[in-house]
DNA sequence: GATTATATTTAGTCTAGCCTAAATTTCATA
DNA sequence: TATGAAATTTAGGCTAGACTAAATATAATC
């Protein structure tokens, strides 16, 4: 496959196919931001992106990017590479929930595919990694997330927590110390309409939780009843 | 400690430290022949090293360089990175022998004082790498090698071989097919000075092996009767 | 439809590290 | 001690990827 590719090419990469996955085209304006580089940047950038051979990515002027199938591979491999990263440094290193992010966001560019392949090995080519983020598979398809938000569950509604975003470490932290983490169970009791909080009771716990929506944004389940 | 060092600057240092042990002043000939750049390219970089603050080089013009202090901690910190993960790739992840070099080659500059920790924890605290080499400690210091080379013993001499050269993977394949590696005792039983080959015998083998001076230079033993 | 605000691109600089080629210094040896 | 070989440094360029500031295009509002 590709080689060659520089760090900030694949961060590049990476970032736009996250963008798109949500708006459809990456603007300028938003990769600078995620990249945290000026605007002016980003737009040599992508020019230069659009110009290899074969392009990875396909560009017209003012109407942001988006992703060609070779670029969507390589943003993938990192992907992939960056929650099996995520998932080994949480289940045999023993790092934090909240600290695998950096970690891997570093190695995810210098792993050669055999240090991929046996992570992987070692565990079980798991489909999720710490946060419920699905991994892509060896031959880089990633299943489309059916999961909501928490925010736009109701009262009475019963749900499993899917995943939850991992780019904010304190997130991570107040949230684990909640039992809020994939795969357990919770029940909606009561909606405030003013503030968008939502109280939930947390299976296995006895207190109940009250949240507001820049929590339950964060947060997606699944299985709804 | 230093931070924001470049992998450019790290590789050299090491290089730095590697070249002192050898030769007590790295020239910026065998710098470059070592990093594989041009001697034009290293005379730039050590002036660099040598004005930073503080200074990690001492540097005479046309007299090579030393590391300073702190130029010496930089490299024990990434060669305990380096021999550390080559450990780990070897026992943890079952890489071969001859494969942990260049993937460790690259990890070495990325990974955090964290993940250090935990890899030599899981280790147990190795004093030794796989072709053992010794590991610098947690506060950088690196007992002094006192083994030598297979090629300068003779006929009678019993040793146990202690390190292997680690850059040649051919040659690391070679020294394994044989059981050339470290801990395993050794007999030599023949000495040829024209073309200094050794004939030894290896502990639990039936079969004894002829090594010319190509191998027996990279191979080093300990414990001479 | 004109005007303002926002988004984007262009143009020109900067730093890190490498390169080549030419100039210089040191070293070995006649 | 002079001279040629080897080692080293200098000078000038190149690429990647960032930056700032100015110019332009799009979108939003009156």
């Amino acid at each position: 496959m590709r080689e060659n590719l520089t760090h900030a090419i694949e961060d590049y990469l990476k970032a736009i196919y996250k963008l798109t996955a949500i708006h459809g085209r990456a603007s300028t304006n938003d990769l600078a931001e995620r990249l945290d580089v000026k605007p002016g940047s980003v737009s040599g950038m992508i020019k230069k992106l659009s110009e290899t051979d074969p392009p990875l990515v396909e560009y017209e002027k003012h109407q942001g990017v988006i992703l060609t199938t070779e670029g969507e591979k390589v943003a993938l491999e990192i992907i992939r590479h960056h929650r099996l990263l995520e998932l080994y440094l949480h289940q045999m290193l023993g790092y934090p929930w909240d600290k695998v992010h950096d970690e891997a966001d570093r190695l995810e560019h210098v792993i050669s595919e055999e240090f991929e392949a046996r992570i992987a090995a070692v565990l079980g080519d798991p489909l999720h990694d710490p946060h419920g983020d699905p991994i892509p598979t060896v031959d880089l398809t990633l299943p489309p997330s059916t999961s909501t938000p928490l925010s736009q569950l109701r009262p009475g509604d019963r749900a499993t927590i899917r995943r939850v975003r991992d780019s904010d470490p304190e997130l991570l932290c107040y949230l684990e110390e909640r039992g809020l983490i994939p795969q357990i169970h919770i029940t909606v009791l009561e909606y405030s309409p003013f503030d968008d909080n939502l109280t939930i009771q947390v299976e296995g716990q006895t207190d109940t939780l009250v949240l507001g929506s820049r929590v339950t944004d964060q947060v997606f389940v699944d299985g709804i009843e």
